[in-house]
DNA sequence: GAAGAGAGCGCC
DNA sequence: AAAGGGCGCTCTCTTC
């Protein structure tokens, strides 16, 4: 780098305060100037002398924030909510505070505000992104959208304030906790105010400031000035307000940084932060970017001929029992009295028009097999996928990816929902031109899991058979197999003997979730008692697993959390007995949310490894990673993708050896095994239950 | 009219 | 007395 040179006023505050200067040969202005004030930046000069600055200074991180607007309006989804495609993203001001550590007693920070509008400050910011120290951001996921449109690369290395805190209070603000009836109103109230104001503002900035005790200086302002960016005219000078705001938000998250790190330590919350979370800041972000393609003319005619349907099943409905609204609980239960039917639909005590009693009573009446195509054909209709607005930059639908959306550490998805997706609907997702998706699943891995966090050997042995079902059903009902069935294959038995291995499946999953001997039998379609044999003796198979399930929930309970192989934990929020569904969790957490973590830690692999080939994640799917790649690299993303997924998997635990399915037989949309007609077999199913198997346009 | 509860669908 | 972990989303009905 080229020392520039010495000036004047440099050398005059050198001789001002020569304690705080001690290697400041090639700067412009000394850290002294820069320390005290905001600097805004708007030439090339500036820039480079910022840039110099902070290549030279000894920095500990470096505090960021953007400022932005967006080009296109977003869609209101609510009174609350609005939701923007990222790519509209409009950048306006960076703020940046440099973290020099102390020398002795305090450090320092200082503090810049860019105009990002000006594309020539750009190459000097790319440069500036390149450091390899700490860049710590509030809800670093839009700084990242603001980067990207400018061409700046991400931090390598990134952190997160608010991901952190709600690391840190994973599993609190469950809805579960609040205030049950018993309560006497006041209490009721307070609660409920408490819970809505910690979820909507209990991890904003200044509410994490006034945790950690650090000065937050504009709050009143905060709401106006945040919204005067939104509104900002395009080539409109700023405000020094407008800058100072600017800048006291990337204060606020480097001062946040040495606290929230110390707390980390204290919470054994570092190693999980440092290893898998805030990098998935960045992977996920990525995919929130990239999004998906949409079939708009297949959609289109998904929806015209769903309605269609659904119009005729409706009047069908409405004109022969007198049925207008199939969604009204209210007129179902007066219908079926009317007929006589009602305690058919009894369910411990309750009535119930769900799928599985109306699909239990589907011979009594012939209105019942209506109600839930009309049923099942409105669900289609409302989801967000079909909603055309939601069709971005590039032909392509950008759902909001939550990190750390769910209280065990998974992710969730909205608007539109990608991770609920139904079967049916996910072949209108296609690829780019010249691309093909493709979809890597772990094999049971919950399974595996389980068997490894709670040291099962067994069970760790059963997993790493292939089949871990078969595998169980074998040695379960080794005395009534033939001989040679106790030995095929896992794929063979499983197609052999389906019922004997979905009964393993039940209780196997019965034990992550905590199921009881009640709800076994009605999964089963058996009597409570023969449901309390089988997993009486299913237990029996894994006898280490069973104690160690009770130490986890016992001493969950008592310690205020459960926690994960990375040291992720999900914390009680009150004390004393656990409840069932506090004891289902304290045992459940462990397993989903090491899982998760392993899964992220893969994403973040993948992100860095699929660049070369130009390959993405689209969707990430709790145990499979739903990728789009160039055609010709398909195989190649996907063999990545496998050894990845497995790698991970194993080094997180080292006794399972993961398997994985691949899925790119079908790379022009999403589909399940390579299918890819499920929607147009669903619709084909319609047109029999109206008219037979006459599927076509005759009028009914 | 807004907001919340409850039921019910879908997903892993 | 209930009886399976984690979600998003829509619809109905009630309440304020």
């Amino acid at each position: 780098m080229k020392l520039l040179p010495i000036w004047e006023e440099r050398v005059k505050d050198v001789a001002q305060e020569p304690a705080v200067n001690r290697i400041s040969y090639g700067l412009k202005k000394s850290p002294r100037y820069y320390a005290m004030r905001t600097n805004f930046i708007e030439t090339v000069d500036d820039g480079q002398a910022m840039l110099d600055f902070a290549l030279q200074r000894p920095l500990s991180h470096i505090g960021f924030d953007t400022e932005f607007g967006y080009d296109r309006p977003g869609i209101v989804i609510d009174g609350r909510n609005t939701s923007h495609d990222p790519r509209s993203i409009r950048p306006l001001l960076l703020s940046l505070v440099m973290a020099e550590p102390p020398d002795e007693g305090e450090g320092c920070l200082y503090s810049f505000v860019v105009d990002l509008r000006k594309p020539e400050l750009l190459p000097a910011m790319n440069e500036l992104f390149r450091l390899t120290l700490p860049f710590v951001g509030h809800f670093a996921k839009v700084e990242l959208f603001c980067l990207w449109r400018l061409g700046i690369g991400e931090p390598l290395l990134l952190w997160d304030t608010f991901i952190f805190e709600k690391l840190l209070h994973l599993g609190r603000h469950h809805h579960k906790y609040r205030v049950r009836n018993t309560a006497d109103e006041y209490e009721q109230i307070r609660a409920k105010e408490e819970s809505n104001e910690n979820k909507v503002y209990g991890f904003s900035l200044v509410a994490t400031c006034q945790r950690y005790g650090v000065a937050y200086r504009m709050e009143a302002e905060k709401e106006r000035l945040r919204q005067s960016f939104l509104t900002h005219p395009a080539a409109a000078r700023f405000s020094q307000e407008q800058i100072d705001y600017a800048a006291e938000d990337a204060i606020a998250a480097g001062r946040l940084y040495p606290l929230q790190v110390q707390k980390a330590v204290q919470h054994g919350l570092l190693r999980h932060c440092e290893t898998v979370e805030m990098d998935w800041v960045i992977t996920n972000a990525r995919i929130e970017w990239t999004g998906v393609r949409v079939d708009e003319r297949k959609r289109d005619e998904a929806i015209a001929r769903i309605s269609v349907h659904l119009e005729r099943v409706e009047k069908h409905l409405a004109a022969e029992y007198g049925i207008r609204n199939t969604q009204s609980h209210k007129q179902l239960a007066e219908f079926f009295q009317g007929c006589g039917l009602l305690h058919k639909f009894l369910q411990g005590g309750k009535v119930s028009f769900d799928k599985k009693v109306l699909k239990k009573n589907a011979g009594l009446h012939p209105a019942i097999a209506l109600l839930r195509s009309a049923r099942r054909a409105s669900d289609l209709l409302a989801d967000r996928l079909l909603t055309p607005e939601f069709v971005g930059a590039g032909g392509r639908v950008r759902a909001e990816h939550r990190q750390l959306g769910t209280d065990t550490g998974r992710q969730t998805s909205r608007w539109p929902n990608f991770l609920g997706l139904d079967r049916v609907l996910r072949p209108l997702v296609i690829p780019e031109d010249g691309f093909g998706i493709g979809e890597v699943d772990w094999s049971q891995v919950e399974v595996g899991v389980a068997a490894a966090m709670y040291g099962d050997d067994e069970l760790v042995r059963m997993f790493n058979s292939g089949d871990v079902y078969s595998a169980m059903a074998q040695h379960f009902f080794r005395e009534q197999l033939p001989e040679e069935d106790r030995t095929i294959a896992g794929k063979e038995f499983k197609a052999k003997h389906k019922v004997l291995r979905n009964q393993m499946k039940s209780c196997t999953l019965g034990i992550i979730y905590g199921i009881t001997p009640v709800g076994l039998a009605q999964t089963l379609g058996t009597t409570r008692a023969k449901a309390a044999a089988l997993q009486n003796r299913f237990m029996a198979m894994f006898p280490r697993l069973q104690g160690a399930l009770v130490l986890a929930s016992q001493c969950g309970a008592i310690r205020g959390y459960a926690c994960t192989i990375s040291g992720l934990k999900r914390y009680r929020a009150r004390d004393g007995e656990a409840t069932r569904w506090e004891k289902n969790w304290l045992t459940n957490h462990p397993v989903q949310g090491s899982a998760a973590v392993a899964f992220k830690a893969a994403g973040n692999r993948l992100d860095k490894l699929y660049r070369q080939h130009d390959a993405r994640i689209i969707i990430p799917l709790h145990d499979a990673f739903i990728f789009e790649a160039p055609l010709n690299a398909l195989g190649t993303v996907a063999d990545i993708t496998s050894r990845v997924m497995c790698d991970t998997l194993q080094e997180y635990f080292p006794a399972l050896r993961p398997q994985v399915e691949v899925n790119i037989t079908r790379p022009d949309c999403w589909n399940k095994d390579g299918d890819g007609e499920e929607l147009e077999r669903w619709i084909a199913t319609l047109n029999e239950l109206m008219y037979g198997h006459e599927t076509g346009s005759k009028e009914a």
